[in-house]
RNA sequence: GCUCCAUUCGUCUAGAGGCCCAGGACGUGGCCCUCUCAAGGCCAAAACACGGGUUCGAAUCCCGUAUGGAGCACCA
C-alpha cells in the first residue's frame, strides 16, 4: 500500500472512519452445523415477482433448509430511478403466499419490519459499509475515482467505434485510471462527485476458470473493464454491493439467475482484491414460454403468467406452484412424490447439481395436471377452506355461497374424495364454480335461465315417469340396490337394460339405461357431464331432490 | 461485432463409451372399465440438430457448422 493510494482514498472519503475489521467484529461467522448452507435471494424492488425468481427463492429455500442453514431475503435497492411503490410489500406478501418467507431480513409489512443479526437487509440503509469497503480498496490500489460525464462516455464509445475498439472503460482509455492527486482535489473541490471504478489489470490476456455448481467447470476471459462501484450518488452498483454483503452476510452459496454468469469474473476479481472467500455459485436457466417457433425467456412485460400473482389469482395452490417449479429443477421430483405421496415435498432431497442446464419451456398443462393431482389428496374441509379464501377474494358470490352453508359445501366436495381414486376435476380454486356450481341453486338457477335443460328427447310421460320415481329415493338405499332399482325402472318403461342390449336390437327398446339416468342428471344438475349420481342423491337429500324435480317438470311442460 | 452458455419425442426430461434400434411423465390417438363425466388400466404414434473425427464400439469424448439464449450501463 503506497502512501499515494492512502492519500487518495483519504482525499476521496475523508468522512469513512471505519474499517474493514469493524465490520468483520460487527458479523462474526453463523453458529451454524458443519455444512450448513447460507443462501439468499436479493430482488430489487422494481416490480412483480417473476415466477424464474419464484423458482430460485424455491432452491435458496430447499438448499439452505435441508442442509440446517438460513436463507434470508435481501432488498436490493440501489437503482432509485426503477424503484417502484410497494415493490418492497409485494415481495414480501408473494413469498407468504407461497410458503416461503424466509429466515432473516425484511420478512413484516405494515410495517415494514426485519429480522436477523446481519442487517440492515436493505442496500439503500448499508451505504457506510459500501463505502468503507470501497475506500479499502482505493488504498489497497484496487480502485481510483472517476470524474468523466455522460458525455464524455458517450464520445469514448464513438472513439472507439470509429477504431474498431472494444468498448468500454478500460486500460489506455481509462482517463482516470492514473489521475494525479491534484486533479482529483480539483474536482472534489469543484463540487463533482466521482463514481468509484475497479483497476482492472490491463492488458490482461489471462482465463478465469471456475466451477459453477449447475453449469459445470467455466471457462472465461478474466475481466479488464473498469468497472463501476460505487456510482456518483453514492449507492453501490449491483456487483460490488452483493459481493460486500455476501461476505459480511455469509452467504455460502449464490444461487442466481443465468444473466450473472458474463460478469461472474468481475464479482470473481473483486472478491481477490478484497480478499475475500470465494462462495459457491450455482446459475440457474431463465423459464422461457413459445413464441410463434422460437422460445424466448418470459417477459415482465409482455407475459402475465410471469408474474407470480398470476397463478395465486388464478387460485392455483401454493402447493401445486411450489411441485411445478420443483419438477423443472429437478426432474427426480416425480418419481419422489409417486413414492412417497403422503410427504410434504420439503422431504425431497434436492440437488442442485441435478438441475437443468438449458431453459424450459413453462408447461401450464403440466401444472394443471400437477395440481388435479394435488388438490385429489386434501379432503373436502381443506377444499371448502383453502377455496373460500380464494373466493373472498376474487369470486364474492361463490364466497358467499360457501359461507352460507358450510356443512353442505364441506358434503359437495366429499362427493368422490373418500375413495381410492379420488375425483381430478379441479386444478385452481377457480374451477370450483365450473365443476361444483351446479349443487347450489342459485349458480343452478342461472344456468337453467340461460342455456335451459340438455334434456334428451324422450317422451313427456316417460321423462315425469322416470323423476317421479326418483322422488322416492332412500338415502339408507345402498347405491348397488338403487342401480338395480332405476335399471328394473328403465325395463318397464320399455328401456334396455344396458347399452349391450339396445345395441342388439335398437328398433325394440325406447333407449337404454344410460338414457333414463341422464333423463334423472339433466334435472338434476341441467348438464350431461356430472359426478357420480348416486353420490349427488345423498348430498341433495330429498328437499333438493324434490325442489329440483318440480322445477324440472314445471320449465319442461312451459316449454311444451 | 466480441464473450460465454445451450441443443434427446410436441413439452419437461432420464441418460457419466457397450445395460439405448434410447426409459419415464404431461399432452395426443385407440381400446377396456362405465349411469354421463373426471379418473384408472392397457396399447400406440413420437426424439439423440447437422457434418467430421477418436474408439472394436458414441446420445455420451473432441473439432467444426447451424440454430436458440444470455451478457457487453453511474440497471439489477
Amino acid at each position: 500500500m503506497s502512501d499515494f493510494h492512502t492519500e487518495l482514498a483519504q482525499l476521496v472519503f475523508p468522512h469513512v472512519a471505519r474499517t474493514p475489521e469493524d465490520f468483520y467484529r460487527q458479523y462474526p461467522p453463523r453458529d451454524l452445523p458443519p455444512g450448513a448452507k447460507v443462501t439468499r435471494f436479493a430482488p430489487s424492488p422494481t416490480g412483480f415477482v417473476h415466477i424464474g425468481s419464484l423458482m430460485t427463492t424455491l432452491v435458496d429455500s430447499r438448499v439452505a433448509r435441508q442442509s440446517g442453514g438460513v436463507y434470508f431475503l435481501r432488498i436490493e435497492d440501489t437503482d432509485k430511478k426503477r424503484e417502484q411503490d410497494r415493490s418492497v410489500e409485494q415481495i414480501v406478501q408473494n413469498l407468504n403466499n407461497f410458503g416461503l418467507t424466509p429466515d432473516e431480513g425484511v420478512v413484516q409489512i405494515d410495517p415494514i419490519g426485519e429480522v436477523g443479526a446481519y442487517g440492515p437487509y436493505t442496500q439503500s440503509e448499508r451505504v457506510e459499509i459500501y463505502e468503507t469497503f470501497a475506500k479499502f480498496m482505493i488504498a489497497q490500489g484496487k480502485a481510483y475515482p472517476c470524474f468523466c460525464t455522460e458525455d464524455e462516455l458517450d464520445r469514448l464509445r464513438k472513439d472507439q467505434e470509429a477504431q474498431g475498439a472494444k468498448p468500454g472503460y478500460y486500460g489506455p482509455w481509462a482517463k482516470w485510471r492514473n489521475a494525479s492527486l491534484a486533479q482529483v482535489k480539483a474536482e472534489l473541490d469543484a463540487g463533482n462527485r466521482p463514481v468509484i471504478r475497479i483497476r482492472a489489470p490491463y492488458p490482461n490476456e489471462s482465463r478465469v476458470r471456475f466451477h459453477d455448481i449447475i453449469k459445470g467447470d467455466l471457462d472465461m476471459p478474466a475481466n479488464d473493464q473498469d468497472v463501476v462501484l460505487v456510482k456518483s450518488n453514492s449507492l453501490p452498483t449491483y456487483h460490488f454491493a452483493h459481493i460486500v454483503d455476501d461476505r459480511l452476510m455469509h452467504v455460502t452459496t449464490v444461487i442466481r439467475g443465468e444473466e450473472w454468469l458474463p460478469s461472474a469474473p468481475l464479482h470473481l476479481q473483486t472478491l481477490e482484491f478484497l480478499g475475500f472467500p470465494m462462495p459457491d455459485y450455482a446459475h440457474v436457466a431463465p423459464i422461457a414460454k413459445m413464441e410463434g417457433s422460437s422460445k424466448r425467456k418470459l417477459s415482465k412485460r409482455k407475459d402475465s403468467e410471469a408474474n407470480v400473482m398470476y397463478y395465486y389469482e388464478a387460485g392455483y395452490p401454493a402447493q401445486s406452484v411450489m411441485e411445478y417449479l420443483l419438477n423443472l429443477a429437478n426432474s427426480a421430483f416425480y418419481d419422489w412424490r409417486k413414492a412417497n405421496p403422503d410427504q410434504p415435498y420439503s422431504e425431497f432431497p434436492f440437488v442442485l447439481e441435478d438441475m437443468g442446464v438449458a431453459m424450459p419451456l413453462f408447461d401450464l398443462v403440466k401444472l394443471n395436471d400437477i395440481s388435479k393431482d394435488i388438490i385429489a389428496t386434501y379432503n373436502a374441509e381443506r377444499v371448502y377452506q383453502e377455496g373460500l379464501a380464494w373466493a373472498e377474494q376474487y369470486d364474492h358470490k361463490l364466497a358467499s355461497l360457501m359461507k352460507a352453508e358450510p356443512g353442505y359445501s364441506i358434503a359437495v366436495f366429499n362427493v368422490e374424495r373418500n375413495t381410492p381414486a379420488p375425483r381430478k376435476d379441479i386444478a385452481t380454486w377457480s374451477d370450483i364454480e365450473r365443476a361444483c356450481g351446479f349443487y347450489f341453486d342459485e349458480l343452478f338457477n342461472q344456468s337453467i335461465a340461460v342455456d335451459g335443460y340438455p334434456m334428451p328427447k324422450f317422451a313427456a310421460a316417460d321423462i315425469a315417469g322416470i323423476l317421479d320415481h326418483v322422488r322416492s329415493f332412500d338415502p339408507a338405499t345402498p347405491k348397488d340396490a338403487w342401480l338395480d332399482d332405476m335399471r328394473g325402472l328403465a325395463e318397464r318403461l320399455g328401456f334396455a337394460r344396458d347399452a349391450k342390449t339396445f345395441k342388439k336390437n335398437p328398433g325394440v327398446y325406447k333407449g337404454h339405461f344410460g338414457d333414463v339416468m341422464m333423463v334423472v342428471r339433466v334435472a338434476l344438475t341441467g348438464r350431461t357431464n356430472t359426478p357420480d349420481l348416486y353420490e349427488i342423491l345423498q348430498t341433495y337429500g330429498n328437499v333438493r331432490i324434490n325442489q329440483r324435480i318440480d322445477k324440472a317438470i314445471d320449465d319442461g311442460q312451459n316449454e311444451a
